[in-house]
DNA sequence: GTAAGTGTGTAGTGTTTAGGAAACATGACG
DNA sequence: CGTCATGTTTCCTAAACACTACACACTTAC
């Protein structure tokens, strides 16, 4: 489960390229974390952040949050507390999404923003 | 933050009422966790179960495992799963939906389980 | 060549999660 | 009365989570 750790890695160092703002201590600093827990996140020697640092982490990679976040094994919690509140209906739509292919999830997400109802 | 246990109080007690297996000491006994444990949660004197417990208490008082989950303040691993496997598409649809009526959702939900893609 | 900046290794910390064990009090039954 | 069965109380804990502190080695810039 270290895809996290790789994914973050790859990203800094592709900004740090051009960017000498973007060493591991400088990120580090940004997001409120100490470098060497950093470095541990991105070679995977401990566990991908909270919910809260990676989301810091993910704004300041320009990264979308909620891949991060899935990279990380967690589910951004404003998502939950929209499954939580109609948990019977929520529930039933992503499963029953569970094996459509991208694009038929995509025609929805279009009609509902397209707002009809 | 004890929604939780008096729902579970209130089902378990309505099921005693006609069936005397559905003491709280036999039903602890039957989802695997010690009465004094499960007594605990019906009073909201500690947090809600793990998820594990929390289904297994569902399915023994009869009742709706994402919406007990829900009232715990979890969302089932599996729906996290599938979000988690495409989180761009997921963490969208979802938003899009937050403010959405029940009718709205719902039809979405027939839509999509009458397969037209 | 030294000061600054880079990433890494080791060790330890406070908090939260998810309960178990055992004793206790109360009431019903025969 | 004794003994079940009921729910409750107190105390304890093992493991996981989310980090910090700090010293170290190496490179680069001036």
């Amino acid at each position: 489960m270290t895809q996290f750790g790789t994914y973050v890695n790859t990203a800094r160092r592709s900004l740090q390229a051009h960017d000498r703002r973007y060493s591991l201590r400088q990120v580090a600093g940004r997001i409120g974390v100490e470098p060497g827990y950093l470095s541990k996140i991105e070679r995977g020697q401990v566990a991908p952040p909270s919910e809260a640092a990676t989301v810091r982490l993910a704004r300041e990679l320009d990264e979308d949050p909620d891949v991060l976040l899935a990279l990380g094994g967690k589910v951004s919690s404003d998502l939950q507390e929209v499954i939580r509140k109609r948990p019977r209906l929520f529930a039933q739509l992503i499963r029953e999404l569970r094996d459509a292919p991208d694009h038929a999830v995509l025609r929805i997400v279009r009609e509902v923003r397209d707002g009809d109802w």
